[in-house]
RNA sequence: GCAGGGGUGGCGGAGCCUGGAAAACGCGCAGGGCUUAGAACCCUGUGGCCUAGCGCCUACGCAGGUUCAAAUCCUGCCCCCUGCACCA
């Protein structure tokens, strides 16, 4: 088999076969997602190439001119740590390497450089998928630090900036202050996702300034009866601009990367207790120690609200001063039962023994929940509202006041970066976005959305949420490999900003080789893309190249993108191009599974691509990958059933010597029809990309038909057979196909052969029905002689009454017995047989399926009484119920012969 | 919390949009064929019961409803998966 591939890339590629020429005939231009070269590609990347490859394929042969490029997406930092930890000759890493991605150690010490990690990778891959067959022109071939490319990427952000796209603001990011670095998931201990939340600091007017407590409920303030205070913490007095604050010292460490303190002093917390602070509404309340407060989870400092929060509530009851001070019930629900208090409720409920109990945590998210959501406000200017809408309104009052103010803080905190030190919430200045929040982006983005073909359809509805709530994108990183930005040179363009518009650079990219990028300016990119300017003599070729691919037909990648990369193309497109150049059509897929499980490293499952196709064949691995599931679905690699393809591919191929003649017998015709089924349903198919339902017709369906043809025919003649299938199955297994095209004697390559026309006067659905009427005499004559134990010596089918065959029609089409009974009464025929007919029909007259006419049923069992006798090892004789012979030929009724065994 | 998707045999999954004989196709398993043997391949079977097949019964997360007819349409409930960003 790999003799067999590696000649038909060879020719194929002597050919140029993949390599389009600008400018002739219909055409269409499908890329699929440009892979990240930070390890060799297992068969789960493959997926989605091979969806596009076979796309591709199939327009090829639906006589377009077809341009599949590619190129490698070397943007990014994960490959920066990657080079470090090799350098530092990572164990880990190394193993992964040499087991995993079988690179030797030596070859390995070679690649501690970025650059030279992804060139690596980028030749590892390119091999690869030359390997499995995609049709690529790799001419066209680019990286994304190539200098041709960051000039396109610096022109098109000059482009959006031009529109207002392009913004500059603060932005708040997960940061570790030892590292001075934006953390997230895999940075931090036991891979926690810093979750950035808002939170309210509500100010307790103490001393000379201010207590800072943070609370999720600023709604419950009416409520608030003390505050809570660590003893054992140190407290830190601080200005905030003119403000004088007291919060806990850990947590003046993390709100001094949100705002600018200076430290004016210390306090111990115990030295707090049982002072007076004063509540945003003129009451005192006093401060008290609770053991539950976390100095370094907000601010230190806890508001307390007894009646609603069932740690305030026990830390009170710990101190022996519930019903001394309040509780003050501010909120009611359906279902509270009148006067009661609600936290002490819950917790004598769950028999919550102190502050320290690990259950007060599980009364606090259940009593949240309720008094959240279905709770109404009953105290204070918000009285009647529902506790959902008051908590905006309290925030934003308070805040306008001047009696709190509005920070950030990680959820389910404290989190600790892998270095140890406590992760906090920083605003990051001079932090450059594409606005994709702007309403006119947005609306004009919805708007080309619903007019795209999106396949599967189930995504545009992930696609239009996507697009609802996208707000400013930070577009710029400190480093990494990439386009430097081009309004602050020390910056590179992040990964999903720089790889949103590459389509367009593709159309031109093999005519630039040569071209010394300072010259590919504004002007330059202007004309070529957007026909401004004049223009010079030499450009000429780039704006017919890109006017001719130009729009994008088919965009294809993993399902993953939905929610980023895919939506951020189509919004640049939209701010960049003329309607006449927009995407028109998205294809996502879902991964690929190994044996049932997610491929991962740590599971070791993962099988490489290139592994894959010198075990099964490329043939093989390309069909494996995408013909198991449906598009969106998951699918999983089996190698039981990647072996089960490829047997039956041997098989296929052991039938080429059959390939010599052609004949036009009955069961040569039935195979046509059948095939000539499959033909006529293939186009829609293959356009709506429904793998599951092509992978049974080019494949496991023609199996079948083959197999009861072989079955039927004298000496089977596949001539025909082999001529169209081979042409059907090429985009999903172009190897195999050249190979039979060409044992055939063909001319030319069958991956440019012309998809086989067919014509609905092909299909003969009555040789079909009457070729199942005989499968279903043999599997019921096999089913009697297994029930009676003995095998017949002589079998009788009974073709129906003509009579009958009337009735049914009659039935299927009036589905009233009145009417059959009318028409027996001047048919001549028994009213006793009419009736009981009738009335068996009757429980399903709404679904008779179509029969065969009388002679049609008698010609098909007749023509197989030869086979049905051999298969049957007993004497089969066909006859006509009106013959008789035998009680039982009564039963028989139209699609149903009547069987009597001898 | 918000958004999106999903519950069908031993398993992966068709069927749902557009109601009309659920389980296509594959995997696994069982029996047989071909082989010195094996692998591969080929054939047959694979919810239960049965008055020889053409038959009956039971099944599509749970509970209702609409209909001559519901896996499919409607209502309520239960459970599961994915995403929530600056990152590939």
């Amino acid at each position: 088999m790999r003799g067999i591939e590696e000649k038909w890339r060879r020719k194929w590629a002597g050919a140029g076969v993949y390599e389009p020429k600008a400018g002739k005939g219909k055409k269409k231009y499908i890329t699929a997602a440009f892979p990240y070269p930070n390890s060799p590609q297992h068969v789960g990347h493959g997926r989605t190439y091979t969806t596009a490859d076979i796309y591709a394929r199939y327009w090829r042969l639906r006589g377009y001119n077809v341009l599949f490029p590619m190129a490698f997406h070397v943007t990014g930092t994960p490959i920066l740590g990657m080079a470090k930890r090799l350098r530092e000759g990572d164990p880990e890493l190394l193993s992964v390497f040499e087991n995993i991605y079988g690179i030797s150690r030596e070859t390995a010490e070679t690649l501690t450089e970025p650059e030279a990690l992804v060139m690596h990778f980028s030749r590892e891959i390119e091999e690869g998928m030359k390997e499995i067959g995609y049709g690529v022109d790799w001419r066209r071939k680019f990286y994304t630090f190539d200098r041709h490319f960051n000039k396109f990427v610096q022109w098109q952000f000059r482009k959006l900036r031009q529109k207002g796209y392009v913004v500059k603001g603060t932005h708040r990011v997960a940061w570790c202050p030892s590292d001075s670095n934006v953390v997230s998931a895999h940075d931090t201990q036991g891979d926690v996702d810093p979750e950035i939340e808002e939170v309210a600091g509500i100010k307790f007017r103490f001393g000379d300034g201010w207590l800072v407590a943070a609370t999720y409920r600023p709604e419950t303030v009416y409520g608030v009866t003390n505050l809570w205070v660590d003893p054992k913490e140190r407290y830190v007095k601080v200005a905030k601009g003119e403000e004088i604050l007291y919060v806990s010292e850990k947590a003046a460490k993390m709100l001094s990367l949100q705002f600018h303190l200076d430290i004016l002093g210390k306090v111990d917390g115990v030295d707090l207790v049982g002072k007076e602070a004063e509540e945003p509404y003129g009451r005192k309340i006093p401060i008290l120690p609770a053991g539950f407060v976390d100095a370094g989870q907000g601010t230190g400092v806890v508001m307390s609200v007894p009646a609603h929060a069932p740690y305030d509530y026990l830390a009170l009851r710990d101190l022996g001063m519930f019903g001394k001070l309040g509780p003050i019930v501010m909120l009611s629900y359906p279902g509270m039962r009148p006067g009661s208090v609600p936290a002490g409720e819950i917790v004598e409920r769950m028999g919550i023994g102190g502050q320290n109990d690990p259950k007060a945590e599980d009364a606090t998210k259940e009593l949240y929940k309720i008094e959240a959501h279905t709770g109404i406000m009953g105290i204070g200017e918000f009285k009647g509202m529902k506790v959902l809408e008051a908590k905006e309104k309290v925030k934003v009052r308070l805040v306008g006041e001047g009696k709190a103010f509005v920070f950030y803080l990680l959820a389910k905190g404290p989190v600790f970066c892998r270095c140890g030190a406590q992760v906090g919430v920083k605003m990051v200045e001079d932090q450059w976005f594409l606005d994709y929040g702007d309403e006119g982006w947005k609306a004009a983005v919805r708007e080309w959305i619903g007019k795209m073909d999106v396949m599967p359809e189930a995504v545009r509805k992930d696609y239009l949420a996507t697009v609802d709530w996208l707000k400013e994108k930070a577009c710029t990183r400190a480093s990494g490999l990439g386009t430097p930005f081009p309004f602050d040179k020390s910056k590179i363009i992040e990964p999903l900003s720089d790889s949103t518009a590459y389509m367009a650079f593709y159309t031109i990219a093999h005519l630039l080789r040569d071209a010394d990028p300072e010259e590919l300016d504004e002007e330059f990119f202007d004309y070529v893309f957007l026909g401004l300017g004049k223009g010079r003599k030499e450009w000429e070729p780039m704006r017919k190249e890109f006017l001719y691919w130009y729009p994008l037909d088919s965009r294809h990648s993993g399902g993953d993108l939905v929610r980023n990369h895919l939506p951020f193309f189509v919004f640049n497109h939209v701010a960049l191009f003329p309607e006449e150049h927009l995407p028109r059509q998205i294809a996502t897929n879902g991964f690929v599974m190994m044996e049932g499980k997610k491929m991962s490293k740590s599971f070791g499952n993962i099988l490489p691509l290139r592994k894959a196709v010198r075990e099964y064949g490329a043939d093989v691995v390309r069909f494996s990958v995408v013909a198991g599931a449906d598009l969106a679905q998951d699918t999983n690699f089996e190698r039981s059933v990647a072996e089960g393809v490829r047997g039956r591919l041997e098989h296929i191929l052991s039938l080429l010597e059959y390939a010599d003649a052609d004949g036009n017998g009955r069961m040569e015709k039935w195979l046509k029809s059948r095939m000539s089924r499959r033909l006529i349903a293939l186009p829609s198919l293959y356009e709506g990309l429904e793998m599951r339902a092509l992978a049974q017709n080019v494949f496991y369906e023609v199996m079948h038909d083959l197999q009861w043809y072989l079955k039927r025919a004298e000496r089977p003649k596949l001539k025909w057979f082999f001529e169209n299938w081979a042409v059907i199955v090429s985009p999903f297994m172009p190897h195999v196909a050249e190979e039979i095209w060409h044992s055939l004697g063909k001319k030319g390559f069958v991956v440019d052969a012309k998809f086989p026309e067919c014509s609905e006067g092909m299909v003969d659905a009555g040789l079909e029905m009457g070729e199942g009427l005989v499968g279903m005499v043999r599997y019921d004559v096999e089913k009697i002689s297994e029930r009676i134990g003995a095998k017949p010596k002589k079998v009788f089918v009974y073709v129906p009454a003509a009579w009958k065959f009337d009735a049914y029609g009659l039935m299927r089409e009036k589905k009233a017995l009145r009417d059959l009974i009318e028409w027996g009464k001047g048919s001549g025929v028994d009213m006793a047989e009419v009736s009981k007919f009738g009335k068996g029909l009757m429980s399903r007259v709404h679904s008779l399926p179509d029969v065969l006419p009388a002679e049609g049923e008698y010609g098909a069992l007749r023509d197989a009484a030869g086979f049905l006798s051999a298969e049957l090892g007993a004497e089969v004789v066909v006859r006509r119920e009106e013959e008789g012979g035998h009680a039982k030929a009564g039963n028989a009724m139209p699609g149903k012969p009547a069987i009597v065994l001898e």
